[in-house]
DNA sequence: TAAAAACAATGATATTTATCATATAAATGT
DNA sequence: ACATTTATATGATAAATATCATTGTTTTTA
């Protein structure tokens, strides 16, 4: 089994806090998965009891809304973790977490954690910095909602998007989600997202290439989103 | 000056974890202000150094959009703290906070509540449940924003506000929001605001007293907020 | 107390967005 | 390789929501 010190998560995450000793009883009680792309790494209201450390891949973060519809929360990837609020909180998760590619993630049970959160003060204030920090950007993205259209959401998303998660050697986003996915990240139906992604391709802003996506004119785009 | 140790903000808020000689140390640093209806508490970009607790009145927590609307994000109350995310974050506030009646309030400096921080663990865990609560509503807030229809939101802020705030003896709504600042909790236009309370009025779920709102038919309303 | 300002209400209309129907293209299973 | 499912696309239409205009009603201020 691998060891933590040199993990990527280690690197980027809270967890850059722990020492040589801390990360030695981290590699002791970690197990190790593979998630496929469309798996569950776990599901809203589902008892955690640990952390996840992403080791390679990205996924979705959804809520179930009560017409039945999934919303996508936020994306999460490469380095970073997950289950951070449910494990203080001490409840079940609030959302579900799904590979939105194939997926390696390390699972650290509660107990382990909250040892070093009693003792070692710079992790908990990291843990409290990337929580305090996923705060401010919910409530952005609910003022968003709130007060853009959908239009401005989807060239809001498609900038985060290239931004974010970066290009393929043929300039298509690296990132693929589905028209469906993509609706459900901006709050709309499937065919007005559909429908404004043809307006932005007929307008030159993007490209459609197949399935996949090419910001061709990112400077219009950040216009349009405000 | 009036001492911590009865304040109903230490009664309710995290400060409930301090001791006897914290409190008397955060009596001896408190600076007491009245901010009447309307004023900021402070300013969304403000730099903030500290918390504030709520000893009485409401306040609305406002976010400025693009478009140069304000959003109101959330209401803080009586017993409750401001501040704690921009003082983890060490960072501006995110968000105003304007006074929607009289209110009264302590200011506790940075410091003094990083202190406890440290030395105070059972403290430390309080504000980050808080935090992690803020966060849990935040999304779920969220995808109400992004999945609702206005009829549905308003249903739903109004059943709210009931069950939060409660009623006058005449029964109308306490907590008093124009139909403006109603508009910008659900996020819509003031006019499609006012036409659709004119709506439930008809309906009968609501009767309108002056610019006072009385919920005449609460498990109806629920039903329409889903 | 009268004038001005702010707020609430409603009609008319335009714009945005959702829904339903259908067609085509791509992916998947056998 | 072909049938089946799933995803993308687009038209037609309905429903939701925003905007602009106007009026009446409070509240504030001089």
């Amino acid at each position: 089994m691998s060891k933590c010190e040199q993990c990527i998560v280690r690197e980027f995450s809270s967890l850059k806090a722990l020492n040589k000793d801390e990360l030695i009883k981290l590699s002791d009680c970690k197990t190790s998965k593979i998630i496929k792309k469309g798996e569950n790494i776990f599901e809203e209201g589902e008892n955690v009891n640990g952390i996840f450390c992403i080791k390679d891949g990205v996924c979705k973060l959804t809520k179930l809304s009560p017409n039945g519809k999934d919303h996508i929360v936020k994306l999460v990837s490469k380095g970073e973790l997950l289950g951070q609020r449910s494990m203080i909180s001490d409840e079940p998760a609030n959302l579900s977490a799904v590979a939105l590619e194939d997926m390696q993630v390390c699972f650290i049970p509660k107990n382990e954690i909250l040892g070093f959160f009693d003792k070692n003060n710079q992790f908990s204030m990291n843990v409290m910095k990337t929580i305090c920090g996923d705060l401010k950007s919910a409530d952005e993205h609910m003022v968003n909602m709130a007060q853009k259209s959908v239009k401005e959401r989807l060239a809001e998303t498609l900038v985060y998007l290239h931004e974010t998660f970066g290009t393929n050697t043929d300039s298509t986003l690296k990132i693929q989600l589905s028209r469906d996915e993509l609706a459900s990240m901006i709050g709309t139906a499937t065919e007005s997202c559909i429908r404004l992604l043809s307006d932005f391709n007929k307008l030159g802003l993007i490209e459609l290439v197949g399935k996949k996506i090419v910001l061709k004119d990112i400077n219009k785009l950040k216009k349009i989103a405000d």
